[in-house]
DNA sequence: CCGCGGGCCTGAGAGC
DNA sequence: TGCTCTCAGGCCCGCG
């Protein structure tokens, strides 16, 4: 489930041995990923060095040298591992310069950091796309992407006016990306949670409160900024499949005030109980006691 | 334009 | 032990 502080430290981990390298070699083992990969896939990254690695909402974009720009995105299950030339791999054996590759690692760059990046997808609801950057204001897949959460426009009265309106639950606003990139099912929840609101308030009424405008907003954009950065700090949630790009887990599952912990009490103590309920088709967990 | 539900895909875990 | 079933939730698309 990756969410942004999952990409986000994902992207982390591959700056340190993509940014400023170059791609040696690429391979695609398989290129039935969400879409199929382009036949001149590996042929049009080789050579190619990544001058920056950005995120924008859940995607990775990679701005090479060729002025081309590399899009991948995790998917549900997707994530990336990195071996470092010279890295221990078992007892008495290192990585030189080929390693085979395991299940489920579907593209594997060789890149000029002495780094092999493995992306493994065994659900393959991940994709990566090559776009001349020229097109990336264009590109179907990041237009109409919501603003940036951690971005300092992102402020009670943006969130409110792009709630003005909604007719539908404050739960599925949050979770489309068209009003705010990047969120997803856990930290829509813990935000919820964090602002004591409930997932099933009416998403417009979050933008007027009487003798109070907004309020309802600014507590919500506090929350959702709050919960990222200290999911990003945490290195993430690990549920099934997020890893950092080393292999280790992230931590801020233990972090959790809400998110799949329906039948404990509330962390506030209020005497509430997690309730679990279903809204358009996914889980919501929150407190009934708590989010009004 | 808006909101809802179906479909893609595989592994984990429950239940018999 | 091993089979079958359900569920997880990222995103796009088509329908009303």
């Amino acid at each position: 489930m990756p969410e942004l502080p999952e990409v986000e430290t994902v992207r982390r981990g591959l700056a340190e041995v993509m940014e400023g390298a170059r791609f040696d070699k690429v391979e695609a083992h398989r290129g039935d990923l969400r879409w199929p990969l382009p036949k001149d896939f590996a042929a049009r990254l080789a050579g190619q060095t990544v001058e920056q690695l950005r995120r924008r909402a859940k995607y990775l974009l990679a701005d090479l040298s060729s002025g081309d720009v590399l899009i991948m995105h995790l998917g549900m299950s997707g994530s990336f591992h990195v071996l470092r030339e010279g890295a221990t791999l078992a007892p008495g054996t290192y990585y030189t310069k080929r390693a085979a590759h395991s299940a489920h690692d579907h593209v594997q760059f060789h890149m000029s950091s002495g780094a092999l990046i493995s992306f493994n997808d065994p659900r393959r609801f991940g994709m990566m796309k090559l776009v001349p950057h020229s097109e990336l204001a264009s590109e179907p897949l990041l237009r109409g992407l919501g603003p940036e959460p951690l971005a300092k426009e992102f402020d009670a009265e943006l969130l409110a006016r792009l709630c003005k309106g909604r007719r539908t639950s404050l739960k599925a606003a949050l979770s489309d990306q068209k009003i705010v990139a990047g969120l997803g099912n856990i930290y829509v929840c813990e935000a919820l949670y964090q602002a004591r609101l409930s997932p099933k308030r009416c998403a417009s009424s979050i933008a007027t409160r009487l003798g109070a405008p907004n309020e309802y907003a600014r507590a919500l954009v506090v929350a959702i900024k709050a919960v990222l950065r200290a999911a990003i700090r945490a290195g993430g949630s690990s549920l099934r499949n997020h890893r950092r790009t080393d292999g280790a887990l992230g931590e801020f599952q233990h972090g959790f005030c809400v998110y799949d912990r329906a039948g404990k009490p509330c962390p506030r103590r209020d005497g509430g109980t997690i309730k679990r309920i279903v809204q358009g088709g996914r889980s919501t967990f929150f407190c009934p006691l708590c989010q009004k």
